[in-house]
DNA sequence: AAAACTGATTGACTTTGGTTAAGAAAGGAA
DNA sequence: TTCCTTTCTTAACCAAAGTCAATCAGTTTT
C-alpha cells in the first residue's frame, strides 16, 4: 500500500476522465497532484459484506473480484481490471452497507478516493463528471442485464471470449463459472463442446 | 397524448424526486408548472431499435415494456410501472442509437421530458439530482444483475412474486418468461411445480 | 353462433445444467 | 525432487429447460 509516482500509469486515469469531461491543463495537474495511489497484494480484501463503504477505486493494474457468500459458497458477480472504476455506491434508500466482498485476485495498483459525500461544496464540474460516468455505467449495466436475460450459458461464454478474452486465461474457471451463472463442471463441459465443434 | 392537470398524479413525481434532493416550495411549483404530461394508448411505441432517443419518461399510470427483436423473436427485458423513471441514456462512447424498443402494454399516463443535453446551463441542483438518481438506479441494476448470476429460473420467479407480485397478473406470461430468462412453456411448468409443492 | 385469434397448458423427446464423486493436471512449497 | 494444494476435467445419474406439436380456454370478430 505504498505511494508510487508512476507517470504513465496516472495518465490512464486522465484518459478515463476525459471520456466524460473536458479537462484543462490545470484540472489535470490538480487531479494528478492529489492522487492517492496504493499497491495491494493478491488476496487483499477491499471491503467485506456488511461493512460501510468509504472509498472508491480506479484500477491501474491487476484484477479485483466482487463476490457474495451464499450458503457458504462464494458467488462471483464481477471482475474489475485495468482502466475500470469500482463504484461502491451507497444506494439512497437502501441501507448503506455493502452487500458484497471485493478482493484482489492479483497484486494491484489502484488509485483510491473517498466516496463523494452529499451536500458538500464540490466543483460542479466534478458533479457533472460523476453524473455522466454513472449514467454511462448504468447504460452498460442495463445492457449486460438484458444480454443475460436473452442468452444461455454457452452464448454468454462465447460473448465473453469476444469481449474480454483475457479474463478467460487470467481468472480461475470456477470464478468465471459463477460469473456466467453456472457451475465449474458445466463450464468445463461447455469448453469441451466448443472445442469439438471446431 | 393530451395534457392533463391531474394533481394527485403529479405529486408522485415530487415524491420520487424528494428521495434524491431537498426541494423548496418554489422548486416544486416550478417543476409542476412546466410538467408535460401525456396519455398513451395500449400498443403505442415510444421508441424503436435504432432510433435516437430524445425523450425520457416518468410513469404515473400504466406499464411500459422494453424489448429486443432477436431473430424475429421479441425478447422482453424490462417492465416500467407506476412511480418508475424510464431513463433512455445515451451512452457516452456507445453510438447514440437505442438498442431496444419501448412500447405501452396498457394505456399510460406519463410525464415526458427532453434528455438533458451536456454542456448546457442547468441548475446545479438538478445535475446533483440526476447524479444521485443515476447512482441509485445503477446500484439497483447491479444488484439485479448479481441476483441473476446467482439464481435459477424458479428462484427468480419466486423473487418476482415477492418483489413485484402485481406484474404476474398484469403482464402476459410469455413476456414474463423472457424477462425471467426462459421460454413460456418452462414458466408454465414452474408454476405447476410450485402449486403442487403447496 | 361460428370462426378466428390470443395466450396458456400439456406431452413426448432432446439437450443442457446440477450433483456427487473420482481423478488428472498444474503450480508452489518443502 | 516429492508432496501438497489448487484448479480443471470426466463420468454417471438426475432434474430442469428447450423444442415441437397438439390442445384448451378465453376473447374478439364476423
Amino acid at each position: 500500500m505504498d505511494q508510487t509516482p508512476d507517470i504513465p500509469t496516472r495518465n490512464e486515469l486522465i484518459k478515463y476522465l476525459s471520456k466524460y469531461i473536458n479537462l484543462t491543463e490545470e484540472d489535470t495537474n490538480a487531479i494528478l497532484k492529489d492522487l492517492d495511489i496504493r499497491l495491494y497484494k493478491k488476496g487483499d480484501i477491499l471491503i467485506k459484506e456488511g461493512e460501510i463503504p468509504e472509498l472508491c477505486y480506479f484500477v491501474f493494474k491487476g484484477c479485483v473480484r466482487q463476490y457474495f457468500n451464499l450458503d457458504g459458497e462464494e458467488k462471483t458477480t464481477e471482475f474489475y481490471t485495468e482502466g475500470q472504476p469500482i463504484s461502491v455506491f451507497r444506494g439512497t434508500n437502501v441501507n448503506k452497507k455493502s452487500s458484497f466482498f471485493l478482493s484482489c485476485l492479483e497484486d494491484c495498483v489502484m488509485s483510491v478516493g473517498p466516496i463523494v459525500p452529499e451536500n458538500t461544496d464540490i466543483d460542479p464540474k466534478f458533479i457533472t463528471l460523476c453524473k455522466t460516468a454513472a449514467e454511462d455505467e448504468l447504460c452498460r449495466t442495463q445492457e449486460t442485464l438484458a444480454m443475460y436475460r436473452l442468452t444461455n450459458p454457452e452464448e454468454r461464454y462465447l460473448e465473453l471470449m469476444k469481449t474480454k478474452p483475457e479474463l478467460i486465461t487470467r481468472v480461475p474457471q470456477y470464478y468465471l463459472a459463477s460469473y456466467l451463472g453456472i457451475k465449474a463442471e458445466s463450464l468445463s463441459r461447455i469448453r469441451r463442446r466448443l472445442t469439438k465443434k471446431t
